[in-house]
DNA sequence: GTGAAAGCGCTAACAC
DNA sequence: GTGTTAGCGCTTTCAC
């Protein structure tokens, strides 16, 4: 048991070299002799050996990985984000770390000096809730750590950032909605201080506005951000005299009350009332076939996030630059399914 | 720009002392005098030293982290269970790193190999569906690494393991639904080739048996596992003369379908026909208030690895023993919501 | 009570 | 083409 991992130098020995000449016949360098990089590369498959690469870190100060905060695991948000991220580090050579902050600012300042600490090459962070000063960002742009925020930035940072252009996927959702007919459509939105409900109504409005439709503001709901919130909003709407004949419901479980609430007055989706849901997850477009949806693209947000990072590691020309990428939410059409 | 991280070294010449009495003073060593231990501690604290993790794992062989491998991460149950394993890990002041196989035996090698490398201290882990071989598993025990499995397991395995009494849950599940006076229960499952699928309904049958119900097949449907193949499965059952009043669902994609079934055909639930569904998520309780599930407990599954593992890192009595633990799942009883 | 020295596994000048 | 040496930041004998 517990087999001592084979090192550097126990090729050496065995080939009765020295360990310099085994560190470069493993990189391939040319100036050490075809004959002996054969033997020491052939010798350390045998041994099966395998660097250590907090060796190796301790002595390049690099470790060929990456770490990323999220503010919670348990979200298919995102999980997607981090997907996208492993995916180009991939690519790269690099292995991702995740961690979580369970949207606590301490967490949060302790994975990050976990991540610095481990003389992480880059860092992938989206704020916690509950981040209200940024010394442990600051820190990291002082140890001159390459570093992408997503999702949840703050303008006060002056950092790299990718975004979901919330606006812009708003007015994609309702134009949508009018261009197949809707007359009186509804914003179904939550609590006002959150950041993204208010852009998605800045694109609700300025869609109507295009359309040259006035703004109804009875048209506008705000729900606790439950489905039962939202089907109880949607209740009310639904059971006026002029009831609107669509809705944009701006997260999926507000959606879904939506619908519930469609269902329960036996209207019928679409066909009575439209809905274009928000959407993180692919349940919910799977839940309701009927309703179309608009895709945050969290695997693109995380792409995104990743290259802009490994751009600054490369130090490609202009990568020191502060960058924000935007990425567009996709709309996701669903015809009402045949019975 | 880029500030050198302080060391051991800068406080030892700052107060003109040697780095091994800073080591030591920094530990709180009862042999070094207690003023020095004072200004060691006080300075470190000025200069924010933070001490070198590489540096001491590569001396100690120990890294103070455990490494948690999940076939994806995109999943509410993994999510879930890691974040049982952080609140665990976090008392014991262990930093936990999380990597995800994507169902890839390949990447599954990739991550554990990743992690012995770090010389993390144990390793937490569910396979994935491509695995078949178990070789990297076996170097973790060769290396002498502490491990315990969960969830996705092999008998195979001669190791400590933390699993869901999938059989216990749904005998309750089934008990509940004859206690609530259903007399026709009905079991919709997917493919026979899932391992829970089969436990499941061992648990369904003994509840049957054990209420002396005796097994009626024709209540008994598999569907692919998606909404909409629930639905139609659940229709048919619901079509018939002899309809059911009950089902139990072996996942919340079914149980979500079936209610969708229900709906359309204007059946009341739970009057008309009450639900079980199986759930790993949130989200699947909310959707439908009326509908009873059975939690699977996930972040109970993440402390029971997690304590497991640190029993065998702490070398306790009996530690090196192969211990299972059967996490139970709760039965979550709604009451239908007041209209 | 404190220091000197060795060494963890590796890389990279600098020799020759 | 290869070896020698120093050193990354830390811990830990072994001295005194």
């Amino acid at each position: 048991m517990a087999n001592r991992p084979v090192t550097i130098k126990d090729i050496a020995e065995k080939l009765n070299i020295s360990v310099s000449t085994v560190s470069r016949a493993l990189k391939n360098n040319p100036e050490i002799s075809l004959q002996t990089r054969e033997n020491v590369q052939k010798l350390a498959k045998e041994l099966k050996y395998q660097p250590n690469p907090l060796a190796v870190a301790l002595k390049t100060k690099k470790s060929n990985t990456i770490g990323v905060v999220v503010p919670q695991i348990v979200s298919s948000f995102y999980a997607s984000v981090v997907k996208g991220i492993e995916q180009v580090a991939d690519e790269q050579g690099y292995q991702v770390f995740v961690s979580s902050s369970n949207e606590k600012m301490e967490k949060e300042e302790k994975n990050v000096n976990g991540f610095l600490n481990m003389r992480m090459d880059g860092i992938i962070l989206s704020l916690s809730r509950a981040t209200s000063t940024y010394d442990h960002i600051h820190k990291i742009q002082d140890m001159g750590v390459p570093m992408v925020l997503f999702d949840r930035t703050s303008k006060e940072l002056d950092v790299s950032k990718v975004v979901a252009d919330d606006a812009a996927a708003a007015y994609t959702a309702v134009n949508h909605l009018i261009d197949s007919g809707a007359k009186r459509v509804a914003f179904l939105t939550g609590m006002e201080y959150m950041l993204f409900g208010r852009n998605r109504m800045r694109g609700y409005k300025k869609a109507l506005e295009d359309k040259g439709f006035s703004l109804d503001k009875t048209l506008i709901s705000r729900c606790d951000f439950t489905v039962e919130g939202a089907k109880k909003a949607a209740m009310e709407l639904l059971s006026r005299s002029n009831r609107p004949d669509a809705f944009f419901a701006i997260s999926d479980d507000l959606a879904i009350g939506t619908i519930a609430a469609a269902k329960e007055l036996g209207l019928r989706i679409p066909e009575d009332v439209a809905v274009v849901g928000f959407s993180n997850s692919r349940r919910s477009r799977y839940m309701e076939p009927s309703i179309s949806t608009m895709d945050q693209n969290p695997k693109q947000v995380g792409r995104e996030a990743a290259k802009l990072l490994f751009d600054q590691m490369e130090n490609k020309p202009n990568a020191k630059d502060v960058k924000e990428v935007v990425v567009t939410a996709d709309l996701i059409v669903r015809t009402s399914s045949d019975k």
